[in-house]
DNA sequence: TCGCTTTAGTGAGCGGTGCTCTCTGTTGAG
DNA sequence: CTCAACAGAGAGCACCGCTCACTAAAGCGA
């Protein structure tokens, strides 16, 4: 499982041999991520990879011992991706509302233009398929980029009193709840960061799925409604 | 284009040709939705499906012109169940707090049962299938009875005043805001239940496909936080 | 009742899929 | 230099959606 990750593009190629090979398993993994864009994860074929880079289609299982492994190295990728794309659309140095509507923006834009890998991320799994855990780490970019801010906002200012329903702790994770304390948050404004992590990348997965289709007539008016509600729900001072 | 539904289902049927061309439409659907709710909609096979019925898989064209037609009819049929388990599921004699929180259980108990049917409803769309216009009329079911409750308690208790940020009416489609005016709504009240809905809709499919596994411990107490969360924001009584 | 048209169902076939297996040639290490 | 590890090719298996030519039966107008 997740063999490539070792034999392929860790660690420097020494023989002439291995620096094909991980050349080569670049390569398979631009291609098939290009198709990925173009016709999305259910009709990635490991065969027109092949087909696309000259090869028997045989020859690609050397690389990825099976579809879902290419798959999951694309996932991979993709969180990555994801993550970079919120991490360097925030700016520590303005106020946090602009910061929270700064990078969820970012978020939104890198989905539009990446709707497929989206999708990959945070749609309807491929049955059969099961993210390995390794990928959890790397998940965490884009949402603990959000804990920050909301962080920096309640050290420097305080959070807005929440006057809404409580939440019952044993809901949340007990290793979330930890991760989260870092930033000094309660159990309660955990719940609502959560809630709003949940919210917002439902809502990008509805407007790129059309299922807001005969509901919003202008999505990104809509979006940026969603994020000052949500930002305003987590405590930051949007009104 | 949805010729099933004229020359198989609706009407009497009054040859013996016509009638069994009703059954075994309806034996095919029956077999069509067991394989869903057992492989998913991309695991559905037009092939096994006349396997289990016993006959070449080449006749089954002659029922559904393809697959992707296959497919709507189990999502219509989706459609239809979702509505009628929120309707079923709402008490209309209770206060609007109790209807609200049952509503959206109903919803979430018919996810649960019908994992695979709520992805083909909500979930990542099949590339290169789109559903018809005919399915937003009864995909209208179970938002329209939540719109009610929220209707009912304007009218007999007036909602909550609301203090977040403001929407942008053009957010909104109007054939929408004209819909939800029948329930005395402002622009406003209209975009947070569709904010509501989106999000809800969300979070059960979020707990279905396992994108909670490391972040709720306890699925249905979150579910039950967000509900009540989501409650208080379109203006019902919970704190 | 006859004859014709429409329909239901069959089975072969096309091009595609993921994946396996055997075989060949090459590379690299002892 | 030898030999094992490895990369790649290609045939093959079982599946998929879908089409087409064909047979048999049903329905219907004359």
């Amino acid at each position: 499982m997740l063999s490539f990750l070792y034999t392929g593009l860790m660690n420097a190629p020494r023989t002439a041999r291995e620096r094909a090979r991980a050349e080569l398993t670049k390569e398979i993994l631009a291609t098939a991520r290009r198709q990925l864009g173009e016709v999305g994860a259910p009709g990635l074929s490991l065969r027109s990879v092949a087909r696309d880079l000259g090869m028997a289609s045989s020859a690609v299982y050397r690389y990825f011992a099976s579809r879902d492994e290419l798959l999951t190295a694309l996932l991979i990728e993709s969180y990555n991706e994801v993550g970079e794309a919120a991490e360097s659309a925030d700016r520590p140095k303005a106020v946090p509302e602009i910061r929270w509507i700064g990078v969820w923006n970012g978020v939104r834009d890198w989905a539009l233009a990446n709707r497929h890998e989206y999708a990959l991320l945070f749609g309807t799994p491929v049955p059969g398929y099961a993210a390995p855990h390794l990928t959890t780490e790397i998940a965490a970019r884009m949402p603990l980029t959000l804990a920050r801010i909301v962080a920096d906002a309640k050290r420097d200012n305080g959070l807005r009193p929440y006057t809404g329903p409580k939440c019952d702790p044993a809901a949340i994770e007990p290793a979330m709840l930890a991760l989260l304390e870092e930033g000094a948050f309660t159990v309660e404004e955990t719940a609502r960061l959560i809630l709003a992590w949940n919210r917002l990348v439902g809502i990008i997965g509805y407007e790129l799925h059309g299922h807001l289709n005969n509901v919003t007539a202008d999505d990104a008016a809509y979006f940026d409604y969603a994020v000052r509600a949500e930002g305003a729900n987590v405590g930051l001072a949007f009104d």
